[in-house]
Parts: C-alpha cells; sequence; structure tokens
DNA sequence: GCCGTTTTCGGCCCGACTGTTTTCAGTCG
C-alpha cells in the first residue's frame, strides 16, 4: 500500500454554512434535471452558480440583507430567475422550483447520479424500461441480466457499472493534498524512469494545490504513447484498468484513487498542460474568452482560422489572449482571469519567502522533539527561527505546561540562543481560550513570551465562539489566533464562528491570524485567506507539527496563501527574525 | 438559465475512450 486508507462511513453533515446549503441544493436541482432530461444549459447555469456560492467569502444572507436582489443580480451567474430562487431561499428555506422538481426524481435516483461511470442517461433508460428506483433495483436488474437485454446496453457495460458501484462505497471522500503528496511524488518518480518518457508534470487539483483533491491527472511528453500508457496500467498498485488508449490511460490505484495519464507530443505539451490543470469553469471562461478573439484553444494547441498559433509553452496560451501568465494555484475562475487581462495579478509569495515556522510543538508537550532537535532543524530548513507554541495548562491531554515548566522551557530557549548565538527559538505558547474568554495564562506570564497564538481546543457542539475570540484578541499579549474554525478536512465541521466578525477585530486590533499548515486543517482556508487580505489583515503561517517529520508541510500552508492571493508582505513569517521581533514586541 | 467589443436572441469549450454500433451515444474531465 502506498497509503493507509481507512473506509469511512457515509453520515449526513450538520451544514450550518447557508451558502454550502444553497450550493448544494442547486447541484440537486441540477441532476434532477439532468435526468429529468432538461436543457443541458440550463443545468450548466445551475451547476455554475453551486461552485460560486461554495467559494463566495461572504454569507449569502448578510449580502442579500445589504444589497437585496439587485446585489444578487451582480453575482456573476446570477439573473432574474435564480435571484429570485436565492431570495426566496432565504426568507423560506427552500424554493419551489427545487421542490417540485426534487418531488420528481425519487432519491434513490438522486444517489445512483452521484456514482460516477453511470450517467443521467442510463439510469433513465433504467427507470423508464425497467422500474428502477434506487441501488437496490439496479443491482438487482444487474443481477438478472435484465439491464444487459436493453437496446444500448451490453455485458462490457454492465460489469463496468457493477465495478463503479463498488467503488463509489470505497472513494467517498476526497483525498487530503498533504496525504497523496509521497505517493503522487513516487509514481511521477516511477514513470520519469520510462526512456520515453520526455517530460512529465502531474496537473488537476493537485498542481493546483487545492485542499483535497479527488482524482490525479498527469501529463507527459512522449512520442510513444502505447509504451507509456503500457507501463502506466501495469503499475503494481493497479487495481482496476478504466482506460488503456494510446494517449490516455485511466487507472484506479490501491481501490481508492484514480489516476489519469495522458500523453502529448511536445508541440501541444504546454497547451496540455493548460487544459488538464483546470480548472474546469477557469479553461470556459478561457476559451469563452479566446473564442470571442477568433481563437480556438484545445488540449493541442491555441488555433487561429485552424492554424496553430500557440501550443509548446503554457505562458504562450495565455500571452496569446493578451493575459499574464495565471499561477496554477489561482485558476477557479474567482476574478483571476480579469486581473490577467489587467496586469494586476499578485505576486504571490512563494516557499522561500518563509523566513521561519511560527508554530511547532516540542516534548515539553504533546510534541516528540526536544528544543535542541527543533533548533538543529530549523538552520537544516534555512529558518531564521522557529516559535516553539506549546500548550497550555488546561489543555490536560495534551500535556500542557504549568507556568513552572513553562518558565523552565523559556530558560531552556535562553541557552540554546545563547549557544547558536542568535534566536534561533522564540519564546512562544498556544494559549487556550477558556470558556470566558479569557486566557489560560495570566498576563505576566503571557509577558514573558516573543510569540502568543491563542487558540480554541474545547467547546460544545452548537456553542458560537465567536465572542471568546474576539475577547482573545482584545488581550493586548495576544498575537495570532491557531486554526480559527477548528474544521478537520474531511473529519469534523468547523466549530460555529464568525470569521468575517474576527477579521474585523483582527483588523481594529492591529492582530494576526493564522494559516494553520497542517495537512488536515489547512485553517484557514484559500478563500477566508482571501478575504483577511482584502480587509487588511497579516497572517501568520505554522505547520503545527508535532514531529520533525511533519514541519514539510509548510509547503501546504504556503499552498494555501498562494491560493488566497497572499503576497509576501501578507504573510508576517516572512520578516526576517530582527524584524519580526520587533512587530511582535510592538503589537502590545 | 445566463449573457452581450458580433448579440436582448441565439449561442453556450472541446476531445478521448468505450461499447455498442455499421455511424454513434454516453460519459468523463
Amino acid at each position: 500500500m502506498l497509503f493507509d486508507y481507512t473506509p469511512k462511513l457515509k453520515y449526513d453533515i450538520i451544514i450550518m454554512d447557508r451558502n454550502k446549503e444553497l450550493a448544494r441544493m442547486f447541484d440537486t436541482l441540477a441532476d434532477a434535471l439532468e435526468f429529468l432530461g432538461e436543457n443541458p444549459f440550463k443545468i450548466r447555469a445551475y451547476r455554475k452558480v453551486a461552485r460560486f456560492l461554495e467559494s463566495f467569502p461572504e454569507d449569502i444572507q448578510k449580502f442579500y440583507e445589504e444589497h437585496g436582489i439587485e446585489g444578487l443580480k451582480s453575482l456573476p451567474g446570477v439573473g432574474e430567475k435564480i435571484a429570485l430562487k436565492i431570495e426566496e431561499y432565504l426568507k423560506t428555506g427552500t424554493f419551489q422550483k427545487y421542490e417540485e422538481v426534487k418531488s420528481k426524481v425519487p432519491d434513490g435516483i438522486l444517489e445512483l447520479l452521484q456514482i460516477p461511470g453511470i450517467g443521467p442517461k442510463t439510469i433513465k433508460k433504467a427507470y423508464d424500461e425497467l422500474g428502477v428506483r434506487n441501488l437496490e433495483d439496479l443491482e438487482r436488474v444487474i443481477e438478472s441480466g435484465e439491464l444487459a437485454r436493453l437496446r444500448g446496453m451490453g455485458p462490457k457495460k454492465v460489469e463496468n457499472i457493477k465495478k463503479s458501484i463498488e467503488l463509489y462505497f470505497k472513494m467517498q471522500d476526497r483525498i487530503p493534498l498533504g496525504e497523496i503528496y509521497p505517493f503522487v511524488e513516487s509514481l511521477r518518480k516511477w514513470l520519469a524512469e520510462s526512456e520515453y518518457v520526455e517530460a512529465i508534470e502531474v496537473c488537476g487539483s493537485y498542481r493546483r494545490r487545492k485542499e483535497t483533491v479527488g482524482d490525479i491527472d498527469i501529463l507527459c511528453i512522449s512520442t510513444h504513447g502505447h509504451k507509456v500508457i503500457d507501463k502506466f496500467v501495469n503499475h503494481p498498485d493497479v487495481t482496476r484498468v478504466l482506460a488503456h488508449g494510446d494517449t490516455k490511460g485511466s487507472c484506479i490505484f490501491n481501490d481508492r484513487i484514480q489516476v489519469d495519464l495522458r500523453v502529448v507530443p511536445r508541440e501541444s505539451f504546454g497547451a496540455a498542460l493548460q487544459y488538464f490543470t483546470g480548472s474546469k469553469q477557469h479553461n470556459v471562461h478561457l476559451r469563452t474568452i479566446a473564442k470571442q478573439m477568433g481563437f480556438k484553444i484545445s488540449e493541442y494547441g491555441v488555433f487561429k482560422d485552424n492554424v496553430k498559433v500557440a501550443g509548446e509553452k503554457e505562458e504562450e496560451v495565455y500571452g496569446i489572449l493578451g493575459l499574464d501568465f495565471i499561477p496554477p494555484e489561482l485558476r477557479e475562475d474567482r476574478g483571476e482571469i480579469e486581473a490577467a487581462m489587467e496586469h494586476k495579478l499578485p505576486r504571490l509569495i512563494e516557499r522561500k519567502d518563509i523566513k521561519g515556522d511560527l508554530h511547532v510543538h516540542s516534548k515539553y508537550s504533546d510534541g516528540t522533539a526536544t528544543l535542541e532537535e527543533l533548533a538543529q532543524k530549523a538552520i537544516e530548513m534555512g529558518y531564521e527561527y522557529i516559535s516553539v507554541c506549546d500548550h497550555s495548562r488546561s489543555v490536560k491531554y495534551a500535556g500542557g505546561l504549568t507556568i513552572e515548566k513553562l518558565r523552565e522551557k523559556n530558560r531552556e530557549i535562553e541557552r540554546i540562543n545563547e549557544k547558536y548565538g542568535k534566536k534561533i527559538l522564540l519564546k512562544g505558547a498556544e494559549v487556550d481560550i477558556l470558556q470566558d474568554g479569557t486566557l489560560d495564562y495570566p498576563d505576566e506570564v503571557l509577558k514573558e513570551l516573543d510569540f502568543v497564538i491563542a487558540a480554541i481546543h474545547i467547546w460544545s457542539k452548537y456553542e458560537d465562539v465567536t465572542e471568546r475570540i474576539i475577547k482573545a484578541l482584545r488581550n493586548p499579549y495576544v498575537h495570532s489566533i491557531a486554526h480559527p474554525t477548528g474544521r478537520l478536512i474531511g473529519k469534523r465541521e468547523p466549530y460555529n464562528v464568525d470569521i468575517e466578525k474576527i477579521l474585523h477585530v483582527e483588523k481594529e486590533e492591529g492582530k494576526f491570524i493564522e494559516i494553520n499548515a497542517n495537512y488536515e486543517r489547512l485553517d484557514l482556508n484559500d478563500v477566508w485567506s482571501k478575504r483577511a487580505k482584502e480587509i487588511g489583515v497579516k497572517l501568520t503561517i505554522g505547520t503545527d507539527a508535532h514531529q520533525i517529520g511533519q514541519m514539510w508541510m509548510i509547503e501546504l500552508g504556503v499552498y494555501v496563501a498562494r491560493r488566497g492571493w497572499l503576497e509576501k508582505d501578507n504573510v508576517l513569517n516572512t520578516l526576517n527574525s530582527e524584524e519580526i521581533l520587533k512587530i511582535l514586541k510592538n503589537r502590545r
């Protein structure tokens, strides 16, 4: 096994977020209409607004209260009809069209539509001709052979549908980027060993550094496509081959992750790279613009009057349309195309800009590394400093430090810094925000620290923690807030917290907010990070590493920052040791 | 259902692979 996989039970999550719930309703509406055979462009319009809502950082309810129905109509992809539907939802909790269409399609059918490999046409046929209304029915007609006898069906198709169903239950969730990273890098190397591969690049959401990936797209240059694809489908971890052609192969690895490999000639590599990196929304937008300008973009190049005018380099694809090169992390159709047109893209922060890790645990609390080991790791990684933020005294389960223990640790930090002749370790703490919003150490103790990051670790399910966090931010000794929403990707929803409100208090108090770079957290996420930048709040990036071996995840934090349009100046720990210490001191 | 530097109507990205076909439909990304 290249990575561990524990099957997860399907469960319904409580959706507190109106934007997400509304997005889900539009998606369901689109699914249902697809089944009913409605105009595909109308369906696309619903999906488009669903994608928009998912990444819209403002609460749609508040937006509506402030800007009214005209405001809604100004949003991309929202016209008269959809604006009315949103308004109706905000007032009543649902909208008529949704209820009406949903009532025409059995819930079991809606679930079947989620299974990749079985589309609306097939499901409709099975429904009309065999009365299939849910998964159970479908499995029954597969076994009885009835499905295979339908026109257009056959034994192979049915076999594939059967396998798709099996796989659907194994591949429920997207995989966190940080979890799949080592696997993808090893696969990339393994493929690159082939004498027929001239160049190779991983594309898709992986290249865009999205927080989770659904599948992996790999692109390579070769003049012997079938040889490369042959090698690929014969990888020892392949458990199912979905496609095996001359330019495209598609496999499931370890019954868990789909990997698609495409082979293109050198002269098309840039265009293919652009195309397979996506996102879908970005590409549709880009192609629409190209078309208006008289170009046609495909994965083979950019064409004008059937003459190829660009394609070998990705930069050319954007360049020929008059756009600046758009870094993959920005390609979500969140305004990057317009910005590239006006030459106003941000100059994104890079990994090398990071001068230190601001959130690392040591053996003093629940980490495994000694302070000496952390200091050495800092040097190995080229850092100027690491802020050692162990837990505070109330967090008993994580070995929270008593005041005496904290002071003992501070003395050891001083000894180590003296030995290295510089402040390589900062005296830090991840201080708990208690139930009443006060902090877990008194001010006179916090005063002795270089960097204080406050965090919530204990909360009750329906509690709104916003005021607790705001109270903590008002404390003059707090610098930043750790993992501000508390979400764990795919495992735990955020706690009930109003980040927009918190960001405004942050701005007022001149405080910072964390991008926690742990692969399960990535918290703040990209969308909120972008919002922080807009409001004018700087961010701190920390790995929350509990072992030395987790400190590489700072990369993941940088990816979130890049996806959030952040520049070097938006992140505190791009400053050198002297600058950062001065600022941390002055913020009190 | 949205949208406008061709447009308030008529477009809406484009191609590979598979399985069933004998010229194409379905699905995916």
